[in-house]
DNA sequence: TAAATTGGCGCC
DNA sequence: AAAGGGCGCCAATTTA
C-alpha cells in the first residue's frame, strides 16, 4: 500500500503536510507540524513525499537519520518537462511553474548554487524561503500530472520523471555517505609522484627538476605549463605545431617531449587532485562531492566541486575501504553499444547484445573477420559521429550488417542538421538548435558566402558546419541520453536492492557504481547489481533479448578495481 | 579588477 | 590510430 504525502518546509523548522487522494489533490486538510524531522519520521505509511526539491530537505532527513522510501521532485520534473516541451531554457523553478499557470510574471530562476568546500561539514542547506504554499505547489503538481499524459509516451515519461526524484535521493544519500578516502595514502602518494611539496623553490621537487630538463632541452628557459612559449621554443628548434597536446607533441623527436609530457601528467595531478584538493575535498576519511543528476542535457550526472567524475586513476590508490570492509565496484560493460542495440531493435545487432561476453569481439566476428580494433572504432565512430579515418571507412561494413541500428543514429543526426528535436528512450529532450539571428548576437561567426577564407568554410561553410556539428551532437545524444536513462534506473532499483543491508552507495560514474559494505555482505551486494542490472533493462527498454553485464570486483582499494 | 575565454587534460 | 560525443577544473590570458 503505498501512500503519498505532500510537503513544504516553513520557517522555524516545521513543514505543512497533507495525504494525497489518488488523482493527487489532498484527501484531508493541509496540516502545518512544528518539526520536519518529526512529521516524517512519525509517518512510516508515507511512501512517497512529494515536494519542491528534494535538496532543500532530504539532506535534513539524512542528518537526522532518516530515509525515505520514495518522492516526487517537482522541479526536476519541471525540468525534464520543459525540455520535452521544446521550452529549454524556460525558468523551471515550482515558482515558476505556477507562475505560468497562473498567468503572472515568471520569475527568473535562481543562479545555481557554486561549490563549496566547507558546506561539506554543515549538516544542511540554509532554509530556502518557503515560496510556493503547499497549495499552490499542489496545482503544479496536478497540471504536471496532465503534462505527462499528453506525450507520445506517458509512461516513460511518467518513468523517467520518477527515476529523477529516486536519483535525487540517491545523490543526497551518496553525498552523506562519502566515498571513503585515505588522506594519508593520498599524500604518501603526492610525495612518491611529485617530491616534497615546497622542495624545487616553492613547487614540489618533482615538477622542478622535470622543468629544468625541458628548458636544458631546449638550450632556454621554457615555462612548460605556457603553451604559448612551448610552441615557441619548438618553433625555434624547426619543429612546427599546431598545439600542445600530448598527442600532438607525441609525435615529434625531441629532447624535450619526454620530460615535457611527464611535466604535464603530474602538473595535473598537482592542481587537480593534490594537496590543496586534499586539503579542501577531504574530511574525517571521506570525500563528499555534491552529485547533480541530471546536470548535462544528455542526462548523465555532473557534480559541484571537487572533480568527482574526474579522478584521475592513480589517485584511486587512496580510495580504501574501511577496515573490516569493502568495495565492490561495478562497471557496466560497453553500456552505449548495448543500448543501441536496445533503442534501435536492430536484430543481428540485438543479438550480439543479447551476450555478456566481449560486445566487439562478437561484432568483428560478425562483420569485421575477426579485426576487434576496426570494429570497435565502428562502433564507437557510428554513436559518436566520427567523420573521418578509419571509423568512416569501416562505418559502411557496419551498415551493411547492422543496417537498423546505424540507421537509428542517422536519423538522430539528420534530426539534429534540420533543426528538429531529438529524445531519448525515455523521452529526456535535447536543446533545441540555436538559430542564426541568436549565434549572430552571440558572436558565433556566419556563413559567408562571398568569402570563403578557411577550408572548413569553402567547403561547408560556418552555418553548415555549425549543422553538423548539431547532427554529432542529436547522435550522441540518443544514444548517450539512454544510456543515462538505463543508468538512472539501474541506480533506482540498486537503491532499493540495497535497503536493509549495511551496505551504502558511495560513488556513481555514468555506467560505474561503487558500494561500500561490510566484508560478508559483498556477495550480496554482487548479486543485487546484477539484479538491478537486469531489472533497469527491462523497465527501461521493455521486451528486449539486450543484456547489460556487469564486470564487478570486491577489493579494498579502488585502484585495485580494474 | 573582475568576469569571460582559452588551452589543456582528467574521466566516461 | 585519429582527433567524433558529453562533462569539470585549473592556470593563464583576454575582455569588459
Amino acid at each position: 500500500m503505498t501512500e503519498r504525502w505532500a510537503l513544504a518546509p516553513t520557517e522555524h523548522g516545521g513543514a505543512d503536510i497533507a495525504p494525497l487522494a489518488p488523482d493527487g489533490r489532498p484527501k484531508a486538510p493541509v496540516t502545518h507540524e512544528p518539526d520536519l524531522e518529526e512529521a516524517v519520521r512519525t509517518r512510516p505509511e508515507a511512501t512517497r513525499w512529494v515536494w519542491r526539491d528534494t535538496h532543500t530537505v532530504y539532506p535534513r532527513l539524512l542528518a537526522a537519520g532518516i530515509k525515505i522510501d520514495r518522492c516526487y521532485d517537482i522541479e526536476a520534473a519541471e525540468t525534464l518537462l520543459l525540455a520535452h516541451e521544446g521550452r529549454h531554457g524556460e525558468p523551471r523553478s515550482a515558482a515558476a511553474a505556477l507562475a505560468r499557470l497562473r498567468g503572472g510574471p515568471v520569475p527568473p530562476d535562481p543562479p545555481p548554487r557554486t561549490a563549496d568546500p566547507a558546506s561539506q561539514s554543515s549538516l544542511f542547506e540554509p532554509r530556502p524561503p518557503v515560496d510556493v504554499p503547499l497549495t499552490d505547489l499542489l496545482d503544479v503538481y496536478a497540471d504536471q500530472q496532465r503534462r505527462h499524459t499528453t506525450t507520445a509516451h506517458p509512461d516513460r515519461l511518467r518513468l523517467l520523471t520518477a527515476s529523477e526524484s529516486a536519483g535525487m535521493l540517491v545523490a543526497a544519500e551518496m553525498h552523506a555517505a562519502g566515498l571513503p578516502w585515505r588522506a594519508d595514502v593520498h599524500r604518501a602518494l603526492l610525495t612518491e609522484l611529485l617530491g616534497d611539496r615546497y622542495a624545487g623553490g616553492g613547487e614540489p621537487r618533482r615538477l622542478a627538476e622535470l622543468a629544468d630538463e625541458v628548458s636544458a632541452a631546449f638550450g632556454r628557459r621554457v615555462r612548460p605549463d605556457l603553451p604559448a612559449d612551448v610552441v615557441k621554443a619548438f618553433a625555434q628548434a624547426g619543429i612546427k605545431l599546431t598545439s600542445t597536446r600530448r598527442w600532438e607533441l607525441e609525435t615529434v623527436d625531441h629532447p624535450a617531449v619526454k620530460p615535457l609530457v611527464a611535466y604535464k601528467k603530474l602538473y595535473r595531478i598537482y592542481t587537480a587532485h593534490g594537496w590543496s584538493w586534499l586539503q579542501d575535498w577531504v574530511r574525517d576519511g571521506r570525500f563528499r562531492p555534491e552529485y547533480l543528476p541530471g546536470g548535462t542535457v544528455s542526462g548523465r550526472w555532473t557534480t559541484n566541486g571537487g572533480g568527482a567524475l574526474q579522478i584521475p586513476k592513480v589517485v584511486r590508490r587512496a580510495v580504501i575501504a574501511d577496515p573490516g570492509w569493502r568495495l565492490v565496484v561495478a562497471d557496466a560493460a560497453q553500456m552505449e553499444p548495448r543500448v543501441l542495440a536496445a533503442i534501435s531493435r536492430d536484430p543481428a545487432f540485438m543479438e550480439v547484445a543479447a551476450q555478456d561476453g566481449d560486445l566487439y569481439q562478437s561484432v568483428s566476428d560478425k562483420a569485421f573477420s575477426g579485426d576487434r580494433g576496426q570494429a570497435k572504432i565502428a562502433v564507437l565512430g557510428a554513436i559518436y559521429g566520427q567523420t573521418s579515418g578509419d571509423g568512416l571507412k569501416n562505418l559502411a561494413l557496419l551498415r551493411r550488417r547492422f543496417p537498423r541500428a546505424v540507421a537509428y543514429v542517422d536519423e538522430a543526426a539528420r534530426a539534429g542538421e534540420e533543426g528538429r528535436l531529438v529524445r531519448t528512450w525515455l523521452g529526456r529532450t535535447c536543446p533545441p538548435a540555436v538559430n542564426a539571428a541568436d549565434q549572430e548576437e552571440a558572436g558565433i561567426p556566419q556563413d559567408d558566402p562571398e568569402g570563403p577564407s578557411s577550408a572548413s568554410s569553402s567547403t561547408y561553410g560556418y552555418a553548415s558546419s555549425n549543422s553538423r556539428a548539431r547532427g554529432r551532437f542529436t547522435r550522441n545524444f540518443v544514444v548517450q541520453g539512454s544510456a543515462a536513462d538505463w543508468a538512472l534506473l539501474m541506480l533506482a532499483a540498486l537503491r532499493r536492492e540495497l535497503d536493509g543491508m549495511a551496505g551504502e552507495l558511495v560513488f556513481f560514474q555514468h555506467d560505474e557504481v561503487i558500494v561500500h559494505c561490510p566484508q560478508e555482505e559483498a556477495d550480496r551486494v554482487a548479486d543485487a547489481i546484477r539484479s538491478a542490472s537486469g531489472l533497469a533493462g527491462r523497465l527501461t527498454f521493455g521486451q528486449t533479448p539486450v543484456r547489460f553485464p556487469f564486470t564487478v570486483a570486491t577489493v579494498e582499494c579502488y585502484a585495485d578495481a580494474k
